[in-house]
Order: C-alpha cells, then structure tokens, then sequence
DNA sequence: TTGCTAAATTAACGCCGTTTATTTTAGGCG
DNA sequence: CGCCTAAAATAAACGGCGTTAATTTAGCAA
C-alpha cells in the first residue's frame, strides 16, 4: 500500500532511524569495506538511508563519530593485567594487546590518527588502568604520561609497519639507487611477516621500557 | 610606469616565477606558520602570488608537493656516521638526528603522516646508507628491514613524546572517572621535558640496540 | 615565419563537512 | 483532550578544498 515505498519526506518519522550504535556501526562497515578515507558524511548517511544532515541530530561533527569508532577500538584492549601482575609484565601484556588491535584494524588507525585527539570515555579508562597500574608499580605521577606517550606511539609506528610492507618499495624503481636496501626488502618480503612483525615488536618494546624505567629511576 | 603593478594578466610570463625549490619553500613556511592543516593549494599559490592552478604546471599533486617536503627533511638527517665508525655507534649517530630533526618539525611530520607513503629519493637514500652500513656491520640481510623499523618506529615514538600536546585533556573533565591518569596529566604539564626526553631517547636507543643485535645474532 | 611547448590566468567542476530553514512526530502538562 | 516544546528527519544551500579545462602569452627551434 505504501506508495512507491522509499521516499520518505520531511519530518520528524514514527520511530528514530538513527542513534549511536547504529551510526558507528555503519561508520565502522564503510571504513572496513572503503578503507580509511571511504567515511563520508554523506556515505554514511546513504548507507544508513537518511540525509547527510540528519547524522548532525546525534554527532556534532566527523570527528565526534570517529572518536566512537576510536572508542570501540579501544574497548577491545584489555587492560585486566593492571594490578594482577608487576609493572613490566602487565605493561608488556597491554601493548601486546593495543598492538594487536592496531594491526588487525588498521584501516581505523589510519583513519582515526588523521583526527585531532580527543579523551573518549573509554580511552580515558584505558588511560586511566594503566596510569594506575604504573603508579602502583612505583613511578613517579610525573613519568607516567611521557612513558604512556612513548609506549603508544611505538605501538602505532610498529602497527603500522607490520602492514607496510606490500607498500613498502617498488624494488625496480629503487634497485638501481638502493641496491643493499632493495636487497634487504627482498629478503623481508619473502619471511614470515606476522611472526618476523611480532618478534620485531617484542624486543623493540622491551627495550624501550628498558630506557623508560631507567629514565624515570625505576625498577623492573 | 606599470599601470597598477599587481595584476598580471593570463599567459607565460618573460621568467618562470615558480620552480620546485621555490615551492617547497613556500610549502614549508606555511606549514610552519599555520600548521599541519594550513597548507592548502590556493595558500600556497596566494603566497607565491601565483593562481593555485599554475602550481600543476610543476606538481601533479599536492600529495607531490608533500613528497618534496618529506624530501628535505630527510635531506636534513645526517647519515655520515656510516662508513666512518662502527656500525652500533653510526647507528646511534643517525638516530639522534633523525629524533631531532622529527622533534624540531613536529609540524610537518604530522602533515606528512597524513599523507599516503611515496619513497622519496632522500628517503629511500638515507634507508640505503642504514642498510648499507648494517651489512658491512656483519647484519645478515633478512635482519635488517625489521632493525630499520624498530629502530624507526622508536624514533617516532620518542618524537612524540618529546613535544608536549597541550591539547592532551581537560582535567576538569576526567577528574572524576579518571583520578590517576588526570593527576599525572596535571603534573606532564608542569615539568621540564626537553632534557628529561632526551635521556629517555638515548637510554632506550641504547637499550633498543642491544636487543635487536641480540636478536640477530650479531655483536656490537 | 611558423609552429610547438612551457608557464601563467580565468573559470569551472565535483566532493566534502557543515549550517539553516522547514516539516513532522512524540511526549509531557494544563 | 488539546497544546506546546523538543526531537528527528528532509531539503537546500554554503564555503572551502583539490583538481581540471580552456585560454593566453612567451621563448625557442626548424
């Protein structure tokens, strides 16, 4: 009966279309299937079946539905190991996870590190787990956001890394200029990345806290 | 004489008044002056007094223009050290540039970082004076690659940390859920980072240097 | 001299995020 | 029950962005 089925007009319908599950979920779909610039404003909302204005109801901007996203990501790493085991060890477990999570979504990170930082409610949790785990193991309140800084961006430089390579080099452009480096690619091509990635993370990772617990005078 | 002396009028003019050094010139001042965000094809254009679509006579992308300025900062990271000393202490040499240079133009790794990757000639020159200098160092090839971006992504990491983002939180804010992690924000903000960052670098580049040539099997 | 190419202008295009105005509905209150 | 306000949608537009097309002018080679 309903006349030619989609048209909707304007006007407020019986029940929302719309909330904030529903938006980044479909936010979240399109960068999956789009990669990191595939969000649009206007796809989105296509996608949702609604006007483009219509996701400013429930999002003050773009950036505020990428920090959902962001959020979302941040949920997945676990941060149980914060006040069950020492420092080094939990420390080690959560940027094991957080690296985890960047590298299998990285069409997020990439997408997420083009926004301006802002303190969503569950990164500010995670924030604040280890925040406390740190302080619990003995550092100063005044290391604590440097290590954290230091920590996550070797994550994400390592993260994004780990799924570099495909673009690393075109080896015929650059055999000629680069012999040993073009070489050197070659040969990491041809390895196992995941496990080759893995192994690079943990030992870069473990000298970094290293450096950063003898800078901050303390011990682990 | 000249009638209104600014209004040049369509056509070639008698000497070129763009050519790539005077661009990426521009580039840089404006990135420098306005931040990440500030370089835009009609700025740019409007402060060589230029119309923006005379810059494609010389660039086929902004994205290019971008891939000139990565140039020069790399240009800038000094790689001598190889070849004269030994490879862990050249290693350490090179480091602390590429970290400095990354400290001093904050600005300009961010708005290169938002940019998809293209191996630039300086780029891929200052990889191939790295590798180069780890091979005759007794690196085996397939070590090297994962070195490089451990190394790299510490570099970044500790780039970041060096450089205070003011814009990190509103205490006000997270004070509540966030007790811990709102008083070590409180406290990052107060303190002297420049130096402190420093020795964070060193003590983890050491660190970091060591575990990676244990994990190749190699000494130094 | 003629013609080709390079380097500039002017004008436009399409996409993007966002805003404004309008319409329709739901829900609370007398 | 009727009214009013707030909420949730549409429609239409805006300004800014990167980029392209068409045109104009100058230098240079045959």
């Amino acid at each position: 009966m309903h006349p030619v089925d989609h048209h909707r007009g304007a006007g407020r319908p019986a029940t929302a279309l719309l909330n904030r599950k529903r938006i980044t979920d479909a936010a979240m779909r399109l960068i999956r299937s789009k990669g990191p610039d595939g969000l649009t404003m206007a796809g989105l909302a296509s996608a949702l079946g609604v006007s483009a204005a219509a996701l400013y109801n429930h999002a003050d901007s773009k950036n505020m539905i990428l920090r959902w996203v962001e959020d979302r990501l941040m949920q997945m790493i676990d941060v149980s190991a914060f006040g069950e085991i020492d420092w080094r060890s939990a420390t080690i477990v959560w940027a094991r996870n957080y690296w985890r999570v960047m590298r299998d979504n990285n069409q997020f990170v990439e997408a997420i590190a083009k926004t301006p930082i802002g303190g969503a409610p569950q990164t500010i949790a995670m924030y604040e787990a280890v925040a406390a785990g740190l302080l619990a193991g003995g550092w100063p309140l005044e290391r604590i956001v440097p290590a954290i800084i230091a920590i996550e961006s070797f994550i994400y430089g390592s993260a994004f890394d780990a799924q570099a390579p495909e673009s690393l080099l075109d080896p015929g452009e650059l055999s000629a200029d680069a012999p040993v480096f073009s070489r050197a690619v070659g040969h990491y091509r041809s390895a196992d990345y995941n496990v080759a990635a893995e192994h690079t993370f943990e030992d870069g990772l473990a000298a970094l806290l290293t450096g950063l617990a003898l800078s901050a005078g303390v011990r682990g």
